[in-house]
DNA sequence: AAGAACTCCTGTTGGC
DNA sequence: TGCCAACAGGAGTTCT
């Protein structure tokens, strides 16, 4: 499920249970999920304390006393549950995931000393967990290429315009592209990309005019990007067809989206009279509007 | 070397 | 109701 806002938000609901807290026991249920666990993963991870949790791109990082930091991807359909000692599972304002009806998915428990127990949940199995050294992690492969983080101070028209310069690809395959800008996913391209009035379609290096330097397009994509980031993250990120039946509270951005999910509706751009619809570009949806994103 | 297609895996949904 | 195809928030690998 998760794009930048989504793990962020994963971030926010593990970190009080997490962050300064002893590992005292971890259950690891199965030898691999998209990839194969790290040797000795279990014994590797227990009577660690986590110094803190953090966010690169769609990675949690929770830094152990070790010197090692365990990387978590949550792949499509990864998702935590925290439930404390006294049976308090949700803390109000966490955004917390609801855990399936049956426990099939749940491929780690890590039970933390004191009591909380956070279980990693995911059907497809499209995300991973791995052990790297802290010092090490700039280099490590997973990490070396990808691209800026659209929340901090790097994004701007002019590093899209550099990043975009020369490329014939399309709008959508470029804001797709971790190592260029990290975080984005199907959803926010989509919505990012109407917001701004730009095609899906639309070559990526027209962005960039002939010097290199940003147009006034790229300029404008910028700041679309981080506003609607930034408003999913402040929404808790965005809740759909899972986690129907948890009393958690949800994300909300879902209702905010302009163009995803909107096929043959009308486009919700009040000045214009298209309508929505569905392409499918490098086997995703992209959902966009023809007259009013050019 | 860039860009598109294919791949991993399971669950849900919509059309007949 | 059942069956089957299409599709799902990601991204590494393999092709052209």
């Amino acid at each position: 499920m998760p794009e930048l806002p989504e793990v962020e938000t994963v971030r926010r609901g593990l970190e009080p249970a997490m962050a300064g807290a002893v590992i005292a026991r971890v259950e690891q249920r199965r030898s691999n999920l998209r990839f194969p666990f790290p040797d000795r993963f279990v014994e590797r991870l227990t009577g660690r304390r986590v110094n803190a949790l953090s966010r690169r791109a769609k990675y949690l990082l929770a830094d152990l006393d070790s010197g090692y930091v365990l990387v978590m991807h949550l792949g499509m359909t990864g998702r935590f549950t925290v439930e404390q000692p006294d049976g308090a599972a949700l803390v109000p304002g966490e955004f917390l995931y609801a855990a399936s009806a049956n426990d099939t998915h749940d491929h780690v428990v890590f039970h933390l000393e004191g009591g909380a127990r956070i279980t990693y949940n995911d059907a497809r199995r499209f995300g991973f967990m791995t052990l790297i050294e802290r010092a090490t992690l700039p280099e490590h492969p997973l990490f070396a290429r990808i691209g800026i983080e659209p929340l901090g101070n790097a994004l701007d028209g002019a590093a899209l315009a550099r990043m975009f310069a020369g490329k014939s690809a399309p709008l959508k395959a470029a804001l797709l592209d971790q190592t260029l800008v990290a975080g984005l996913g199907n959803i926010y391209v989509c919505e990012a990309l109407h917001r701004a009035g730009l095609s899906p379609n639309r070559a990526a290096g027209t962005l960039a005019k002939k010097d290199g330097g940003p147009t006034a397009r790229a300029e404008r994509l910028a700041v679309v990007i981080r506003d609607v980031l930034e408003e999913a993250v402040a929404a808790g990120g965005s809740t759909l067809r899972d986690y129907a039946h948890t009393d958690g509270s949800l994300g909300y951005f879902q209702h905010a989206f302009k163009a995803y999910g909107r096929e043959a509706e009308p486009c919700t751009n009040p000045a214009c009279n298209g309508v929505i619809r569905r392409i499918v570009q490098s086997g995703r949806s992209t959902f966009y509007c023809g007259e009013c994103q050019r």
